[in-house]
RNA sequence: GCCGUUGUGGCGGAACUGGCAGACGCAAGGGACUUAAAAUCCCUCGGCAGCAAUGCUGUACGGGUUCGAUUCCCGUCAACGGCACCA
């Protein structure tokens, strides 16, 4: 009788949709596992086969978990807010709430006919007014705190998608989402101010289990680094104030350098003898763009503040102050000591303009090229520090500064505040309202959601404002404080609002009193297990760690860290090693190999594919393997007895128990299917398989293939549903084998092989090794220096 | 430039904590069944030499430690990912 996955994985679909199979249970009592995959954005073209590469791997462990006695609750919604659905429904003049509703079905239909274990009572929807209800009271919860703040500033500008982007979506210069150049605009922001949680979000990577790849890359965003901040005092009279992670280099500083931004030369303007100079380099700067600015290869520009000079507070010495857009404004104080001697850049600088370059510690060239990386060298030309080492250094000055009252100890990060606002309609609208008495005040709760307005159309205006400000009968309203004429905030949130929490939301979806019930919260938080891209380890990683936080803070929330656990899948790529995209012709539609191979192939070939965490190419070809193996498990049914283990396989069975336990936890699907094969092919070799046997064998193959395990479960007679009885228990004595093969080797190679027990004594291992005709041939004439036996693995005989 | 990851057959990839390299699968070749094909089943499958037993060689490259190294150490090269004038 042979399979058929058509009919089978229908009829099973059906059975657990319709019986809530996956439902997350309300038995607090009962040890609870939330396994979380990253929503997905419902896009026009539908499920990639990048999807189930995560959805399957976690789908497994739940599977497995539940078959543990775990409470399982294993979510899925969708990220519905953003651009493509935006630009989609300008052009086709559709509503992007129609467009989202149709995907979203599209969607849904796919990941069903994948036989995912999703608990669909829990589905969200980013876009639904019920949701985002909660991602506005988050909002204002941040503005009561003030971490939500309105900012004049130059900001990322698309001018294609005549929008707002975050540094992290202009990274390289060009647009995340439609590859234009961005320029520099100068406009009024809604900021968020993650900063003030950068101690926080580095300190708790040490209670977290992510791989460490992520957590290095979370470490590197945040940029930690610390320094002093010193006071240069100018002849102008005021203070200069500069940041500096190498204090001890303070006698090498020969100049200063600002930001053509700083506040301090407007102040200066009527000293400065060269004003129009200065001017016309601060305009070229502020044309320029971040990237063009950051551009490394250039050669060093720069304008002297003629008219002021500092003087460097342990020489004593009047030294020059420069602007260069070398120093960045967003960053530290805004200026910079300039140490040539020791900082590439300040060496290039100094080049450039012919400034002094005082070696202030010993041992690089500095005649040559700067000496940066010197923490081993030894202090000189630097007074009451020198013959200290540079660490030595650091600690003095730093403390000798404190004392005098001219500097201290600095923390500094590089990471930026967060970008709130965008000039977009398909996005939360920000539940703010414009008042000329009362300036920006929160709505009321009470007054939440504030729904999005029906508008003509999506396009954002010319001067990049949202399209709702064009809506005056929405924008117009009343002051929720003093009444009076009042106006709506026009600009709505980023996509990546509605995904800092979902999470949360999973938990208790329908709650109308609370982002979720105190109650579920302490059951389920934190994420237990969390997989998702690596593209999304600075964003969506790092913001939900952010508000997750906050929301502790205010004791919104029951755990310190959202999420306890958090993993990551490589890419799957095009047969050519490509990446997949619709302009290389690449791309593989997971509709089409469901229909060819199945759901239970599909799932076990993208988990067989290759080590999890690793790109891969597809390979058509060798999903026909997975098929076949699926096809031989089925045909056991033919030759299947009455009877337990039989003692032929018993260790067999034994360990693929535990290879594939073990397997699953370390999300290692691969080599787990593989013990799966390889046991297949020991117990075909018996051409016969007990009832008990096949048993197990189905119940460690369920969560990878779920339809036919089940119908199989059936077809054997068993009662219920396999998914509902229990993971089998492997006995570590019944793993181990009666007889094993070992290695002879001499002088590590091998030249013969027996077979011993494991448990044999070592005098009685070597002796038979040595008894060995092949072994014993090899030693006529050689004196034996060494003998090594490592238990039930080889012998190594060292002869000369 | 800095940080991180990786380098193993024709291909995807295995190999615990230093212990028989190439599990498992794909592709390929040979055979069985078939009028034929598909499917299925059996055999071979890193390289060189040999009918074979077997020997030598082999985990990017060059060294080192060790009885023994894909694994540890030093150096070189290459690829991928992240950051990039962050003082």
């Amino acid at each position: 009788m042979d399979y058929n996955f058509k009919q089978t994985e229908k009829k099973w679909q059906e059975i657990w949709d319709r019986e809530g199979t996956f439902v997350a249970g309300t038995d607090y009592s009962k040890p609870k596992f939330y396994a979380l995959v990253e929503f997905p954005y419902p896009s026009g073209q539908g499920l990639h086969v990048g999807h189930p590469r995560s959805y399957t791997a976690l789908d497994i462990v739940s599977r497995k978990k539940r078959l543990q006695g775990f409470n399982v609750l294993y979510p899925m919604g969708w990220d519905a807010f953003g651009l493509p659905t935006e630009n989609f429904a300008i052009k086709n003049h559709i509503h992007p709430s129609v467009v989202t509703e149709k995907n979203v079905a599209r969607f849904k239909e796919q990941l069903k006919s994948l036989g995912f274990s999703f608990d669909w009572t829990k589905e969200i929807n980013t876009t639904d007014p019920e949701y985002y209800r909660w991602t506005q009271w988050i909002f204002l919860q941040l503005f009561r705190e003030g971490l939500a703040y309105k900012k004049e500033m130059a900001v990322n500008w698309c001018p294609s998608c005549k929008c707002v982007l975050a540094n992290e979506e202009a990274a390289g210069g060009v647009c995340e989402r439609c590859g234009s150049e961005v320029v520099r605009k100068v406009k009024s922001q809604w900021m968020l101010k993650i900063t003030d949680y950068a101690e926080k979000l580095l300190n708790g990577l040490e209670d977290v289990n992510f791989i460490e790849r992520v957590k290095t890359q979370q470490r590197n965003w945040i940029g930690r680094s610390t320094g002093a901040q010193v006071k240069f005092q100018t002849t102008a009279g005021d203070v200069l104030e500069v940041y500096t992670t190498r204090p001890d280099t303070l006698f090498g500083a020969t100049y200063m350098v600002m930001a053509p931004e700083h506040a301090l030369i407007e102040k200066w303007a009527d000293r400065l003898t060269n004003l129009e100079a200065i001017r016309a380099y601060q305009t070229a700067a502020s044309k320029k763009s971040d990237f063009e600015r950051t551009e490394v290869v250039k050669e060093k520009t720069g304008v002297r503040l003629e008219g002021v000079l500092a003087v460097n507070p342990v020489t004593g010495k009047e030294i020059p102050i420069f602007i260069s857009d070398y120093v960045l404004a967003s960053y530290g104080t805004g200026a910079i000591m300039a140490v040539p001697a020791h900082d590439e850049r300040d060496y290039d600088f100094a080049k450039v303009f012919g400034l002094p370059i005082i070696e202030v510690v010993k041992g690089g060239d500095v005649t040559r090229e700067a000496f940066v990386d010197c923490a081993t060298g030894i202090m000189t030309n630097s007074g009451f520090l020198d013959g200290l080492s540079v660490e030595e250094a650091k600690k003095k000055i730093t403390e000798w500064l404190s004392e005098k009252g001219i500097g201290e100890k600095k923390v500094n990060y590089k990471l930026r505040d967060w970008v709130f606002s965008r000039q977009r309609y398909w996005g939360e609208p920000i539940p703010i309202v414009h008042c000329p008495k009362c300036g920006a005040v929160p709505l009321p709760e009470s007054e939440l959601p504030l729904v999005l307005p029906e508008v003509d159309s999506y396009e954002p205006t010319e001067t990049g404002e949202s399209p709702l400000a064009k809506m005056t009968d929405w924008v117009n309203t009343t002051c929720p404080v003093c009444g009076a004429p009042a106006q709506r905030e026009t600009d709505t949130m980023p996509q990546w609002a509605g995904s800092s929490w979902y999470f949360l939301r999973y938990i208790d979806p329908k709650n109308s009193d609370a982002l979720a019930s105190r109650e579920a919260m302490e059951y389920w938080l934190p994420v237990d297990w969390y997989n998702g891209g690596m593209e999304h380890t600075t964003l969506h990683l790092l913001y939900s760690r952010f508000w997750h936080k906050f929301l502790y803070d205010i004791d919104a929330v029951t755990s310190p860290e959202p999420y306890a656990k958090r993993t990551s899948h490589g890419m799957i790529l095009g047969e050519n090693g490509e990446k997949m995209s619709k302009s290389r012709g690449n791309v593989v539609n997971p509709d089409d190999i469901v229909n060819e191979y199945g759901a239970d192939t599909m799932r076990l070939y993208e988990m067989f594919i290759g080590d999890f965490e690793k790109a891969a190419p597809w390979n058509s070809a060798s999903i026909k393997g997975c098929k076949r193996f699926l096809d031989r498990v089925w045909a056991l049914m033919d030759t299947v007895t009455e009877g337990a283990v039989r003692g032929c396989v018993e260790s067999a069975v034994h360990k693929t128990i535990r290879k594939v336990t073990e397997d699953i936890e370390g999300l290692k699907m691969n080599t787990a299917i593989a013990a799966l094969m390889a046991l297949l092919n020991e117990i075909s070799a018996t051409a016969s398989v007990t009832k008990e046997e096949l048993k197990i064998f189905i119940t460690l193959l369920n969560p990878f293939a779920p339809h036919m395990t089940e119908e199989m479960w059936v077809l054997l007679g068993f009662e219920g549903q396999l998914n509902q009885t229990a993971w089998p228990v492997y006995d570590e004595k019944k793993c181990v084998d009666a007889t094993v093969e070992i290695a002879i080797q001499i002088c590590g190679k091998v030249r013969a092989k027996m077979n011993i027990s494991p448990e044999a004594p070592q005098d009685e291992v070597l002796s038979a090794a040595k008894a060995n005709e092949a072994i014993a041939a090899h030693l006529a004439g050689k004196s034996i220096v060494k003998e090594i036996y490592v238990k039930g693995k080889l012998v190594n005989i060292v002869a000369k």
